[in-house]
DNA sequence: GATGAATGAGCATTCATTCAT
DNA sequence: CATGAATGAATGCTCATTCAT
């Protein structure tokens, strides 16, 4: 994850090159084109060494999702700071994900594509079901104050998350594709105030309505 | 919707029917886990029929990509009634996206598995290009009017997008995968109110604004 | 053969632009790596229209391989004169052959070729035995009166060939491969005149043997 | 003869197994018509294996054609023995030839045929060249001071390898096909002697030339 | 832990040939 | 005679994975 090199000892070198190795290929080619010996040559490991350390391909792209999947959500939970105003929490969300995502462009990709047909061993998938049923409850937790005052409409997760960071993940996946017009850093603001807004309870613009 | 140009005679069956078999097998399973033979037998075509029609599983799916695209977009140009208040032609855009996904689930699932990594053969890689040009020459050119008269925010047409359809997309995805909590249909008004919302002049919720 | 056009009506045009087409290909190609569909582009017919002239790949081939021996044959055999000297009746055979292959180095080609593994319909098997059949014999029935003589050897007709074309068939599969040095119109003379020494009764360079 | 160099262990097995294999394969049916499934059930290899060894049925034949070229090359030019008389020299160069394809004809017919339509990857084109121009150099260095002092007509080597090598070459085409009608032992001396005529400065039999 | 030769099922694609129009 | 869509067996090759050293 995120982190370059030596995890702890010397000696997860190996294991972390691999890993490297293949959400590179992974991100240049995606899953299914990309082979073992791609990420073999790439890691400079052997094959025996490969399957030493995973013992399948889809267990690799496994571990990797889980690992990105962790570093995305912890980021986002120490992002969580209490007690601040509605309109702050709707921001630190939106702003988190365009940061991590402009940081971390790889392990985005990779987290992005995988999202759907992810090739999880079932024993992962259920790991992380847990992750997201978890993060999705502290999040739910951190904004329950707001919801509670009114300040935020209270909504399904869903809704929430195609409102909050549905924009953000549409620019997100443009910019990296090199298609977005504009950079992530820069669009943040505009893209929080529009969540923001989204979230506002219902009363806002209801006066110009016509007929619809 | 995705109907063939019926080449000549009525036996444009023959393409059609690999056609329509490539995108079943597509949707189900993904781009690269499909097999010819997949299609092969889901069409009732034969090995050398298959390649007759399209020359090779590339050639298939980046006909099955334009003629999705194609679909897509006319339908979406032909319901940009003109004239209308500024807050209908934001609703006509997200809710025909939200539509056009749920009327046709697997030409949906297709348009957005494809968009990455897709695997056009550099003619249709142009031609693609130009469709999605074109395409967005003509909504900005009807969203004008809005734009010159101060009724919409003049944004670039990334940002625009990502305003528009971001918040529809998101929830599409986790539609089509049996995520979403909720139907299409149901959160059609919700996701355009809060697309109509993003689009007002800045002014609006200024004076809830801390420091930022 | 050898003729470019309209053997006898103007219909017999299909079947010899196939004809024509085919030898193009197999000489670029080679017989195996030739496809019928080649062919087709080539020639300008369709697929069964080809099959209406020629019923099989190997048929096409095995009309092409006996229309160029059928030629080369019937030229040799017309290039020998009656009564000359026995140099002469060397030189003629050696300088035909050079020049034939000069003149129809596609026909050339294609005979050199499909001389090993020749695809041959059994049935036109028998018939290009028969045809090298009686050439041979004629040939020798040409050279008998030089042999009785005594101003030839008398040699199998392994040998003979071997001594008179030998060095011809090696020169012009080099020229045909255009790795010659040397055009073939130049080389004649030399080639031929080394023919006619190797032909000489056996006590020439005698003096000069040492064991051997 | 083709050894392979024996690369490190006593396993060399397996390439030298797949090597002979396709050779004999090759031989029986040809290049185009051997399909590498037929190899690999001669050679009892695995489809891995091999690609493993041979990236591709293109690369084995180059291989199977460099090693055939080398030990062939390398024998002639060990047969050279210097300081003898002009006919033996020229008888020399015969006799291998006849001897290498009767004690070889496997490899001589792989040879033979290979010459042309040589489905060599470029990079063995090259050393294919290479290895021609060292040993056509090599024998041309050892002919030299035959030619110096006018005991051997000095020729391109075209030609020079037209005459001497030519009738054997014929007959060695006819004697692998089985259509010989003598043993190639038998043959040599005679082919050697033809060989050692045309090779004799030019004066010998112009006294019966007549117009030409 | 590491290495790389070996495995073999599976895949996209080719291509000679047939046949309805 | 001509056309070209359809056929399907066969082919070269890929690639995840195993295993002996």
């Amino acid at each position: 994850m995120p982190r370059t090199r030596a995890t702890h000892a010397a000696s997860a070198g190996r294991r972390q090159d691999i890993l490297l190795a293949a959400l590179d290929c992974f991100g240049r080619t995606g899953f299914a084109a990309t082979t073992m010996d791609d990420i073999l040559r790439r890691s400079g490991a052997s094959t025996g060494s490969m399957y030493h350390h995973f013992g399948s391909k889809d267990e690799l792209a496994a571990a990797l999702y889980v690992e990105a999947l962790r570093d995305y959500q912890a980021g986002f939970l120490r992002a969580l700071v209490p007690r601040v105003g509605a309109r702050r929490a709707v921001h630190v969300m939106v702003q988190y994900h365009l940061d991590w995502v402009r940081r971390y462009p790889d392990w985005a990709r990779y987290l992005l594509d995988m999202g759907r047909h992810a090739n999880l061993v079932s024993a992962t998938r259920e790991q992380v079901a847990a992750m997201n049923r978890d993060f999705s409850a502290e999040i739910v937790a951190w904004l329950e104050p707001y919801f509670a005052r009114g300040e935020l409409r209270r909504l399904s997760s869903s809704l929430l998350y195609a409102l909050v960071l549905g924009p953000a993940q549409y620019l997100a996946r443009q910019w990296l594709d090199g298609r977005a017009g504009i950079g992530l850093a820069k669009a943040s603001g505009l893209l929080a105030d529009a969540a923001w807004r989204a979230l506002q309870p219902a009363s806002i613009s209801r006066g110009k309505r016509g007929k619809s």
